[in-house]
DNA sequence: TTTTGTTTTGCAATCGATTGCCCTATTTTT
DNA sequence: AAAAATAGGGCAATCGATTGCAAAACAAAA
């Protein structure tokens, strides 16, 4: 079978002996074309299952109602709901979304940003990479005109707009949390001190800790634990200690909650009398382990329609120097069983 | 600030005194221009800031190096996933990734089907909605010479590539190994019997019994219970029989034996001495319930990766009218303490 | 020196839709 | 009835890159 052209408008044409024109301006309900001549053509183009031609629609318009997302990985549950929640905004507004994911690799997410500004998108969402490097790549994406969202993982020095979460605040109220409940000894899993977000836990650990007068205490706090092995291997030595923690606060992630979790269990450790156990994200899991893990939820699927509606709020067509807008979003502490010894406190789970 | 206009090839060739042909020959890498000038033209299109118009390119060319991905849900496990897989093949081949989430509405995924014919697409890759819908759009994807694969939930009738699972075979191996484990009462909760893989799932049900000469019975097969909160109201049925099963095979979803987990949990029945339960899809969570649960892993990443070989292999620049290859993946049972109540079977979680 | 062959470059058409401008009917106004 | 306004439609340029063909430049061979 020959691999037949498709219908353009000017086979409509040609068929109909109208001009090209008429027939784009039929298609696209234009008032200047007859009531008659616009339905015989829309009768026509579909006899003869004529289809839009976006790309050239697109290249004579200048422009590509496109919107390119760039995440570490699609398939971790905070993204992909990240992605559900832009989804949802876009489609309603006829924008299609093309979606990479950089696989934590600082190389790939150039790649990926490159790709996008060749097609022209009108806008590139991104949460960057763990992997550090220049970020050259989002200064080119502005030179070219085109607007930059930033959201959970950003790079400070960039003058774009941002959705962040208010990971300090959070972290803080989560520790306070365990010290209202009587926890005084409370190890700290850290991420990757590269990225803002995990030195913005950091900081607001600190920040109750020395709010409660709590020591803070060096040996208490693992660095780079952000994986559920990594979070089990910290814990083994944490419970290894002389004086072992009597809570943990796994920052990076409710993976490494996990691992905790799984280690200490082992162990035979009373949970929570024992060891308080705090993770971050509100993975659908938390609420099924035993005890189920408190953690901090971030409002996955409403942040990716925040960070949607913030393009056609203000920027789509609008000009492009804008004041970059920061939009912050505050975490919410989700009291689960792990951390529960006092009885009078709501049950969230 | 004036939106400035993009570097093109003729601002390169006008800056270099050559001609446009020139320049696009020594960007594109062609033999045809010497050496010289190609080191000349890239030296300054980098400096001019210039970046490749993909549309313009595409539109040439006649084809569009990106795919569509439909599906109901982005952030469903087994979904992002199947992109996640997707993804990491089209990448290395330099292809872009739509992606479009139909909702489960059969409304919304003609819609993204269209998008995705408009942007003249390479091909598109779809799971098709629960709501039922005449499946013309999908035919027109075909008429319009676009690539087609149909995963998971496929429509059986058309003649296109598909990546499936084999539902009836998991599922007759699923309800085998309850048969093996002791359990004679068998409960089957089923998904909406228009999707394919529901039907199959329950044939395959069917089969294990009759192979084991255990009498099929209407009272233990409940409809359209797939979501964890189906399931458990179809749990408090089945459990309030005068004669209850002994075993439920949730063959929707993991989401729905978590329902079942929580009601037989709250009724003090014990699992899974009194109760056997399996679930469907390996969610992450299942390993982590108490007890952990059995359940049907269906290599979801790797799927994608099947399906976007897929494409590649078979398909890309290839005539159009080859015949289309139907590839099943055989999912694997993942024995967990949920059906175990036999002590010498291997253990996988 | 002439002829032939090979590089290198330019010209111009092309992909398909859009749109400013102009022209011709037709209708409305005076 | 003449003038003005409006509706409907056509022409041709345009978006930016690609590519077949032709021309020019240069090198090699006779």
């Amino acid at each position: 079978m020959q691999r037949q052209k498709r219908t353009t408008i000017y086979d409509i044409a040609l068929k109909l002996n109208l001009a090209a024109s008429s027939v784009s301006r039929a298609l696209s309900n234009s008032n200047k074309v007859n009531a008659a001549t616009k339905a015989l053509v829309l009768k026509t183009a579909a006899e003869m299952n004529y289809q839009h031609n976006a790309m050239a629609s697109n290249l004579r318009k200048g422009n590509n109602p496109t919107i390119g997302v760039v995440v570490p990985r699609i398939n971790q549950f905070f993204f992909s709901n990240i992605i559900a929640g832009i989804e949802e905004v876009t489609y309603k507004k006829g924008y299609n979304l093309i979606i990479c994911q950089s696989n934590e690799l600082h190389a790939r997410e150039v790649d990926c940003v490159n790709a996008l500004v060749n097609q022209h998108v009108s806008c590139i969402i991104i949460s960057i990479a763990a992997e550090n490097g220049p970020y050259e790549h989002l200064q080119q994406v502005l030179d070219h005109q085109i607007r930059l969202i930033q959201f959970d993982r950003v790079v400070e020095e960039l003058d774009t707009f941002k959705v962040i979460n208010n990971n300090e605040k959070a972290s803080y109220e989560a520790v306070t949390h365990l010290i209202e409940q009587g926890y005084r000894r409370i190890a700290l899993l850290e991420g990757p001190q590269q990225l803002d977000i995990f030195r913005q836990r950091k900081e607001g650990y600190l920040a109750a800790l020395r709010k409660h007068n709590i020591p803070v205490l060096e040996e208490l706090m693992c660095e780079n634990a952000w994986t559920k092995e990594l979070g089990a291997e910290a814990t083994a030595q944490l419970l290894g200690l002389e004086n072992p923690p009597d809570a943990i606060f796994a920052s990076t992630s409710d993976f490494s909650a996990l691992g905790v979790l799984e280690v200490a269990t082992n162990k035979g450790i009373q949970i929570p009398k024992d060891l308080g156990i705090c993770g971050y994200s509100n993975e659908p899991f938390t609420e099924l382990t035993s005890p189920s893990i408190t953690t901090i939820d971030q409002y996955s699927i409403s942040m990716g329609k925040t960070i949607a509606n913030l393009y056609f709020q203000e920027m789509e067509g609008l000009e492009f120097n804008v004041e970059p807008k920061i939009v912050s979003i505050k975490p919410k502490v989700i009291v689960r069983k792990s951390t529960q010894r006092i009885s009078d406190v709501n049950t969230t789970a």
